[in-house]
DNA sequence: CGATCATATTGACAACCTTCGATGCATCTC
DNA sequence: GAGATGCATCGAAGGTTGTCAATATGATCG
């Protein structure tokens, strides 16, 4: 597990003439579109309801649920429910499936993977 | 790779009575202050140019930079720099050292990683 | 000490987000 | 068709966030 040397401090040039800031990259980094998208979907993780909504969803039984299933535990109003649910689907974390009245979630298999793996490559 | 059977649509009782709305939880999920956390830290990486920040200084030569080499490249001013670094500090995502005038960031080297684990749990 | 430089903090403003009541839209039952 | 039910959408209120100019802080140099 080579990733533990970051602390040290090797600056090349100490002699603090015209300054620091030198651009001198040596790796390519994320530029702004593709930022944009990333934050997208952290974005859509970035509420602690969603975060339970996910929760409830993939450990329910039947890894589906429908709307009525979160308003009481998260102590939520239905419209309020069904934002956040549109958020998770419109992010591509969530499935939705109408099946009569109903509509059932489930999480879309391989996306918070996906998203975690981009997390990895800056650890 | 056993993960991908979450499609499948199983509700035991399909004789829409009552109502869909029984809680039948099978497993613990999130709590509200679990999320809470969670959330703030999704929080920090939500927005692009603080990844942009991560990308940049975990792809820079010394796995470290200052405040001034963001501006620039960023379009930011250096108030704004300086904002998003303390949130990426505070959500224990970034580490700061100021030596003499400069103050230089490195990536916290578990943090990304674990909270990527924390994702794939719900994958 | 006074000047200069890199960074942090403050205050303000606009944009966005979360939440909810009210309303609309399908679907099902009778 | 009439009523009921589950969900989506709209509009508004209140809070949070991203950005910057202005200012403060703190280190370095002459």
């Amino acid at each position: 597990m080579p990733q533990n040397v970051v602390l040290e401090t090797n600056r090349t040039d100490l002699s603090q003439g015209p300054g620091c800031c030198v651009p001198e990259s040596g790796q390519p980094s994320l530029n702004a579109s593709d930022a944009e998208l990333l934050a997208a979907r952290f974005k859509a993780l970035a509420d602690p309801n969603r975060l339970r909504i996910l929760s409830i969803i993939s450990s329910s039984a039947e890894a589906e649920t429908c709307v009525c299933d979160f308003s009481e535990p998260l102590g939520l109003k239905q419209p309020t429910v069904s934002h956040h649910l549109k958020i998770l689907v419109d992010a591509g974390l969530l499935h939705r499936e109408k099946r009569g009245v109903w509509a059932y979630y489930s999480v879309v298999p391989g996306a918070l993977g996906e998203l975690a793996r981009t997390l990895e490559l800056k650890s």
